[in-house]
DNA sequence: AACTATTTATAAGA
DNA sequence: TTCTTATAAATAGTT
């Protein structure tokens, strides 16, 4: 119904799919309610989209839990039991031998799902570092030129600084006055009074990032 | 819709109401399936007449269980395993958000052992599988070829008995006592006194294996 | 989210 | 129950 007629079968562009889906579900809900009450049925509905949101619908007043209890109370199936058989010790592949081929399957498709999850969760958190690392880099090139700035045009002071200190003849006031311009001596600065003149800025090596972090 | 609106509340005439849930219900299961189908949604439907009588929908190729299941997984209804849960919750990856790189590492190797240990289940199930389609094979080519030099020995008996069958003039009293040398007649050779005499034994047609068993 | 041309569902009747 | 059919409702494609 509507401009024309689809072919019932999953609808491959996104888009109409995820407006398709929203369009129906709500008519599907509003018939599920219409039936419950027109006919005094109790219904239980649970959609998960293909994005894996959740929706649901429950018959007044009863919960969903109520509707299942009384489905496995017909069918005889009990998914407590059931998930208990399938708990925790499966999923460390211990006692194994009371399962059957379909369950190791599914166990096995179970497991993949997970593990793509943490392999997802594993590159989220290297792409934080690498973000983290890209902005420290970048402060540490800027810290970086402007020392190297400040070293040019202050070469001469330097260099008669140093000689002094060899000849331990003249006092290091004014390398001390030089920096305080800059506020707090750099840290990573802390030898510059020993490196030689002709240092490169723009060359720091950085180390491999830290995942600890 | 119809030949008039109708108001959304209980239908009071019994048999309106009872002709409406048959057609709402089978309306609302097309409207169910088209939706799993065509925005590829996992859907399960309970539905209970005021009758007591139950019908289901569930998207393929889950079940119902799992359908559950997973509604249980999400909104975290399932009581007596709740602990279970919690602690399957680091194997099913979710919630990560406050695991490490390195937790998370450690994590993927411990879900990758036990996927192998499950491929290993796997396998030796299937081994075994194929064991027993061998032996059983090798039964059946032995009571093939058995059944088969019978018939060769015994042809010329058949022949007549089965002449005398068509003819309806002799008793078949020979092939019996033959038989009776094997014991209970082969049932896989209930029509033997039918087959004509150029059967080839060696060729059982053997089903693919049924990994059920 | 709205709009609307069509298709679909279904209420009532047979 | 099932079929028929007039009418209400849902919705596909469009804006």
């Amino acid at each position: 119904m509507g401009r024309g007629k689809i072919p019932i079968r999953r609808i491959e562009n996104q888009t109409t799919r995820q407006v398709t889906f929203s369009k129906r579900r709500s008519g599907l809900l509003k018939k599920t309610h219409e039936l419950s009450v027109l006919c005094d049925a109790q219904i239980g509905l649970i959609i998960f989209s293909s994005t894996g949101k959740m929706c649901q619908y429950c018959t007044e007043p009863l919960r969903m839990e109520e509707i299942i209890e009384r489905y496995q109370k017909v069918t005889g199936t009990c998914v407590p039991e059931h998930d208990a058989r399938l708990g925790m010790q499966r999923y460390t592949g211990e006692d194994m031998s009371s399962l059957t081929y379909e369950d190791l399957d599914q166990l096995e498709q179970e497991l993949e799902h997970s593990i793509n999850k943490i392999r997802d969760r594993k590159n989220e958190l290297l792409n934080q570092q690498m973000d983290n690392l890209r902005r420290k880099e970048r402060m540490l090139e800027d810290e970086n030129s402007s020392m190297y700035h400040w070293i040019q045009e202050n070469r001469a002071a330097i260099e008669y600084q140093q000689a002094a200190m060899e000849g331990k003849t003249v006092e290091h006031q004014q390398v001390g006055d030089h920096f305080s311009l800059y506020g707090d001596q750099p840290s990573s600065v802390l030898q510059l009074a020993t490196i030689p003149p002709h240092i490169q800025p723009y060359h720091l090596q950085l180390a491999q990032p830290n995942l600890r972090d």
